[in-house]
DNA sequence: CGCCTGCTGGACAACGTTGTCAAAGCGGGT
DNA sequence: ACCCGCTTTGACAACGTTGTCCAGCAGGCG
């Protein structure tokens, strides 16, 4: 910008102006300026701009994983509202790893994006109360905040859950097993809470062996699948608690004499499977769009008490729920 | 950091020191140091820390849709090198518009990311002519570059795509239909081409009717394969060129009498369908380190020409593409 | 005792931009 | 001729860091 200046024979705030619009610059000035901005092929420096103006016009998303496609439905609806507000967003995977979720946020806040969005892999969060003290709004997304009072945006997933389950109640179903994710992870827990919320319901007793949670790797869902159903005590269907853990399962089932299923979260080609798998789905975009919004609103200074928002999760019966023991 | 100077009693170059733990301070002072640091919750400010040493640490990627599971199978390779390398990843979706990408790519340029790896929606990209004469690398992925001379990271899409094609001449088919995305889209034209060499190299004629190109909406692929696959003329066997066109087809073939489909990407529950579906497997995982390894080789200071590199495509046999006529 | 060396610490400029403010230029009214 | 108000322009500081350079001080050596 001082070559720009010194080419055009003016004043470095002049150039300044001309660049952003501004009035107050003569035509015949601005035009040299432009000359000169085009023959330098002059770009304005953002980074320096947004230090000068303390705002860096860009948010930051912290999820599991970019490549699972709830993460990155979230990714993109983060990603609509923040570019209608004109910033741009930094994304990072945790890999359901805490100190890597620690790291990556408050990597972003050492960058001072304007605002944060986290998945939690970790149950504490108090590492971030400086940043939110000095300023920086940070939502929660899917997962609540672990040891601090935060604005957070999760779906239904006991109600999710219980809906599930009582789907295949109400197809008569009596012994239903449930594979979940670790009970490290709140949206596991609040599931698994919702499956025998809905067992309880219909005063139905739950074995505990038929309840399988840890890692969502194929060997350990695939080991839980045989596990319950085969032998005399063989559950008549499963809820299976997640998309990861519902490939795995299908992979693991037999084709002939396969148990009822439903499970949580929609996958791609669900509806083209025989028969089709009835899941509960979530809504990762209008999960992601609120986070955003909340936290733009939070930019825009609304300081009310943080709530937690919740969406609603939809069953979609396909047939593999529908199956009667 | 000033702040934190005064209440050290130290000079602000002492605090810088402490803070990245560079020699040439005593234990007793960097101790104070540390405890005002701790006292006033000061955290780094790296923008302007990289405003001074003239590296963001950070990269930008600017890809078709983040939410395709394509275009995130290549971000979640490309943070991985990122990552080891210290850096922090822009994403941006261009949504397949030549502005929008030109607009991302060129607000990730002002802020001056250390690199930049683009996923091209339009076909001109001398606008980047100036970013890259300024020393910022660019490398093109999934499609080359139009109008410029720059490294480019592509699959193999013409193999692939002869490879699928020659695999359904080789079960017998000879009346072969092929949906595919938009013909301006490189990818699109390329396995078109592969289809077509197949047809040739195999001595078939290729009906005009039997290709049929536009965009990726399942209305229009479902109107395409009703046209294909009805009627005396109809194809035997389709050649879908891209995940969603395969997923819109296969939800509008009949499921009884189904032609052989043999599908360009891998879909998640491919192997689930009954019959499989037959796939040509892209490795957007080994795409997209490359691609970011390219960057981080030309930010090392790598100089060579420019190159394109191809990343070879795999067919899965699972059943869909070894239906006889 | 003087000089050199090595270590610690701080003053200052610089990165590239924008906000503030004052000066210069100009036209018009008295 | 003078003053007023308005527009255009540029000098300068500031944003929060880091690189450069120099001062001060203690200790070792001739």
């Amino acid at each position: 910008m001082k070559d720009v200046a010194a080419a055009a024979g003016v004043g470095l705030k002049t150039v300044s102006r001309v660049v952003n619009g501004e009035s107050g610059v003569t035509d015949g000035t601005a035009e040299r300026v432009r000359e000169a901005i085009e023959a330098l092929g002059f770009r304005r420096n953002d980074s320096a701009r947004l230090l000068r103006t303390g705002r860096t016009a860009s948010v930051a998303l912290v999820l599991e994983d970019i490549s699972d496609p709830f993460s990155s439905a979230l990714s993109r609806a983060v990603e609509q509202v923040a570019a209608a507000e004109g910033c741009l967003l930094f994304t990072g995977s945790s890999g359901e790893q805490a100190d890597r979720e620690r790291e990556l946020a408050l990597a972003f806040c050492a960058r001072r994006v304007d605002g944060l969005i986290v998945v939690p892999a970790g149950d504490d969060h108090r590492y971030l109360l400086p940043e939110i003290a000095s300023g920086t709004p940070v939502v929660f997304l899917d997962r609540p905040a672990g040891g601090i009072d935060a604005d957070a945006v999760l779906s239904d997933n006991a109600g999710g859950a219980r809906r599930g389950t009582e789907h295949l109640i109400a197809h008569g179903h009596r012994r239903i097993g449930f594979i979940g994710d670790l009970r490290a992870i709140h949206t596991a827990a609040e599931r698994e809470r919702g499956y025998r919320a809905a067992m309880a319901g219909a005063g139905l007793p739950v074995d505990d062996r038929w309840v399988d949670c840890g890692p969502t790797d194929r060997a350990r869902v695939g080991e839980a699948v045989r596990r319950l159903t085969t032998g005399p005590d063989a559950v008549t269907a499963l809820f299976t608690a997640n998309n990861r853990v519902t490939l795995a399962a299908l992979h693991h089932l037999p084709a002939e004499r396969r148990p009822a299923v439903v499970g949580f979260d929609d996958l791609e080609l669900a509806d083209l499977l025989t028969p089709g798998l009835t899941v509960v789905a979530q809504d990762p975009a209008a999960l992601g769009a609120l986070a955003a919004r909340r936290l733009f609103a939070r930019l825009a200074g609304d300081v009310g008490a943080p709530a937690c928002l919740e969406v609603p999760t939809t069953l979609i019966p396909r047939g593999s729920g529908e199956i009667r023991p």
